[in-house]
RNA sequence: GGCCAGAUAGCUCAGUUGGUAGAGCAGGGGACUGAAAAUCCCCGUGUCGGCAGUUCGAUUCUGCCUCUGGCCA
C-alpha cells in the first residue's frame, strides 16, 4: 500500500525519468476506484500510469494479459529512454512476468460451462479421477477440492488434446528483465491489522457502497466476475443482495483484506533478491546498491 | 423478588447414556502457469462458570453460589 507513495517520491526526485506500470488485478477495471485504492487523478498526473482503467469489469483481465501488456510497455518505455517502475501487489502477475508463462489456450467460457455442469452432475472428485487418467502429473499436483485449477487442467486438455503438465514444462517466455525488487516490510501483525481495519472504514466513508451500486447500474455484472470477487466488492455485493447486514459486510471486508495481505506476505517470503525496506523512505531506497546504475 | 433457559477454544455453538471434548468462523503457516484481491492445503489442551456432594472416576448427575438472557411480579 505504501509502495506507491515511495514510487511517487522517487518520481518527484527524478522528474521525467520514470513511467509507472500498475501491477494490480483490480485497478485494471474501470469504475473500481475506492475499493481498489486506485491512484487519484492528481496522483496520476504526477507520472504516466499504465494498466489502469483498461477494462470494463464485465471483461476479465488475466495474468497472461498482464504479461503481454507489461512486456510491450517495458519495451516502449525503455525505447523512450525512461525507466519502467512496476508498482502493485498482484504477486502472480509479477511472478509470471519474471518467469514467463507457458503457451496455453485462453479460457473458453463454453468449455468451462460444460465442465461446471458435469461437475454438478457427477461431482468434482469424478473430474479429478478423469484428470488422473489423462494427466497424472497435473492430477497429483491439483487437489480434487481445488476446482479452479482442476477445471483449468481439464479445459486445456479439451482445447488442445494435450496435457497441461507437458505444455507447462515446454515453452517459457525468454524475456530477460534486469530488475531491482523492493518491498516495504510491514509492521508487526497487530499493527498491520489495525491499519487494514482503518483503511476499510475509510473506503466505506468515501462511498464504497454507492460505488458498487453505480457499477451494478452501469454494467451487466454478476458475482462470478473476477472484478466482483475482489476484496471489498464481493462483500458489498453480498450486502446489496441483502445476504448480510452492514456490520457483517464491514467485518468480512476487513477479514478478506487481512487474508489477502497474508497471502502477499507468503509470496514475498520466498522471493529471492528482494530488498526489504522498513518504511517508505526515499533515502533508504536510494541507498540500495543495485539501483546505483540508474541514478549514477 | 419468583420461574425458566444458558454458562464448553479468541467468537458462534455441538457433544460426552459418567472414563477430562470437537465443528464452523477468526488467527497462524504453506501452495500458487490465461479468475490470482482468485482457488486450495495443513495447524485446535481448553481450570468444559465457581464451590461442595454422590462416585473408583464428574465437564457430564445433585445442591448451593455467581453471571447472562427471557418470562412473571
Amino acid at each position: 500500500m505504501e509502495s506507491r507513495q515511495l514510487a511517487y517520491s522517487l518520481c518527484e526526485r527524478f522528474p521525467d525519468r520514470f513511467e509507472l506500470i500498475s501491477v494490480d488485478s483490480a485497478q485494471v477495471y474501470r469504475g473500481l476506484d475506492i475499493g481498489a485504492a486506485k491512484p487519484t487523478d492528481a496522483e496520476q498526473r504526477l507520472v504516466p500510469h499504465h494498466l489502469i482503467d483498461i477494462r470494463d469489469p464485465t471483461d476479465p483481465y488475466t495474468a497472461h494479459d498482464f504479461v503481454t501488456d507489461a512486456s510491450r510497455l517495458i519495451e516502449s518505455i525503455t525505447a523512450r529512454g525512461k525507466t519502467p517502475l512496476m508498482v502493485g501487489g498482484t504477486m502472480l502477475y509479477l511472478k509470471s512476468l519474471r518467469s514467463g508463462m507457458a503457451e496455453l489456450p485462453s479460457a473458453s467460457p463454453a468449455v468451462r460451462a460444460a465442465l461446471e455442469s458435469e461437475a454438478a452432475e457427477k461431482g468434482w472428485p469424478y473430474l479429478h479421477e478423469r484428470l488422473t487418467k489423462i494427466d497424472p502429473a497435473a492430477a497429483a499436483r491439483i487437489k480434487p477440492s481445488d476446482r479452479q485449477r482442476l477445471q483449468r487442467a481439464l479445459e486445456v486438455f479439451e482445447l488442445t488434446g494435450r496435457k497441461l503438465s507437458d505444455l507447462q514444462s515446454e515453452s517459457h517466455s525468454n524475456l530477460t528483465l534486469d530488475t531491482v525488487e523492493v518491498a516495504i516490510e510491514p509492521p508487526d501483525r497487530t499493527e498491520l491489522h489495525g491499519r487494514i481495519a482503518a483503511r476499510f472504514d475509510q473506503m466505506l466513508e468515501e462511498g464504497l457502497v454507492p460505488e458498487v451500486e453505480a457499477l451494478r447500474e452501469t454494467f451487466d455484472l454478476n458475482p462470478t466476475l473476477p472484478a466482483m470477487k475482489s476484496v471489498g466488492y464481493r462483500q458489498v455485493w453480498e450486502y446489496l443482495e441483502g445476504e448480510i447486514d452492514w456490520a457483517e459486510m464491514r467485518l468480512r471486508g476487513i477479514i478478506a483484506t487481512r487474508q489477502l495481505a497474508k497471502r502477499q506476505l507468503t509470496w514475498l517470503r520466498g522471493w529471492s533478491h528482494l530488498h526489504r525496506l522498513p518504511s517508505p523512505n526515499l533515502d533508504a531506497l536510494l541507498k540500495i546498491k543495485a539501483l546505483a546504475h540508474i541514478f549514477g
